[in-house]
DNA sequence: AACTATTTATAAGA
DNA sequence: TTCTTATAAATAGTT
């Protein structure tokens, strides 16, 4: 929209690059607010200038309340990382060093799941995917033995029942199903894993 | 924009409205992405539809961060909770919580590296499985991309051996075989990952 | 900050 | 949902 088609890529006049924002931030948060009042939507729009300038929009509802509501819908993150600012307890003298660790195991934590792999040279992006590969083909495995048992399980227990079991099998069927149920093959599963290093998010 | 001017209010009907809303969130989520790149702006845009779906768009960084950044300029009421752990102000931090937290961080690590798997449920194991899954894609994506790179400038290095070099070829010829070097598959690596974790063990 | 030629977004229809 | 198209809106380059 304008004279000459325009390419998505950064603007290197410092000066145009500056109008060309005060314009689009503009249209942005006009859109953000019609989208809000058109549908019905609760809009958070939060916008850092290169400069560092802050420009925020939030429909209705304070965006304090729609940041919370984002982060409960997004694996409740920080939530924990504030429980522990309201106990009060003891300095001691190795919370640096702790501090120090933990922030080197989350940021290889981080690295195991994927993320921040930018600044990792190829020997260790080598090394992590040898390490994943490892480490998946012995979760495979668990996995895999986990099932047998619980199949081996209830193969004894269907044989009970077809061979023992006369009037007195109820009990064993109920059993079957809670075990069914706790072993089977569950797709909708939350990724607990990552709620966990979540709540360390820096 | 379309047949005919539109109102700023609600749109009654609900199957519009649920269109409207699909075509102009694409359209924000555009246009936010757009400012990002060409303005070099860092924006965060959350969007709860009506019946309470969440989208949301963050530029390069991830949507956390920038909502950092926006709780540090916004001087809101958490901030001040978290300069508290900085400064040893009047709340002091529960060292025994972090620690437990730490221990926490350092079970999932192991899991991570396929170990300790026995006393995980069913559907832990699953969650690993699906982690380190999607991890190991993104791992291995980024290490065709620098391995692409790595190529694509060893072929322009090439080239410039052809057609340009002469006698003062031999630099680049040098340059190559270090480039080669840093960036060649290296099977031979240490796995400095675990390394870092044997750091910590208990 | 205004203007305006164009491009882009999108409302309505299919 | 997706596509098409007429039209409204946004905006790039200019004044």
């Amino acid at each position: 929209m304008g004279r000459g088609r325009v390419q998505l890529k950064r603007i290197e006049n410092k000066v145009s690059r500056q109008v060309t924002f005060s314009k689009r931030r503009a249209g942005l948060v006009k859109k953000a607010h019609e989208i809000s009042v058109l549908c019905e939507a609760d809009v958070a729009l939060i916008v850092f200038s290169n400069g560092g300038k802050l420009s925020e929009y939030s429909s209705d509802s304070r965006m304090e309340k729609i940041l919370e509501r984002y982060e409960r819908f997004s694996c409740a993150g920080r939530q924990l990382a504030f429980d522990n600012i309201q106990s009060q307890g003891i300095w001691t003298f190795d919370y640096e060093k702790l501090k120090a660790k933990m922030e080197l195991l989350q940021r290889n934590y981080r690295n195991f799941l994927g993320e921040d792999l930018d600044q990792l040279s190829m020997k260790e992006i080598q090394s992590l995917e040898q390490q994943l590969d490892a480490a998946l083909k012995q979760i495979r495995s668990r996995k895999n033995q986990i099932m047998r048992d619980s199949i081996s399980d209830l193969q004894k227990k269907v044989y009970k029942l077809d061979v023992v079991g006369g009037t007195g099998g109820s009990r064993f069927k109920a059993e079957m199903v809670a075990e069914m149920r706790r072993n089977s093959l569950d797709l909708t599963l939350e990724p607990m894993h990552r709620c966990c290093l979540q709540c360390f998010a820096t």
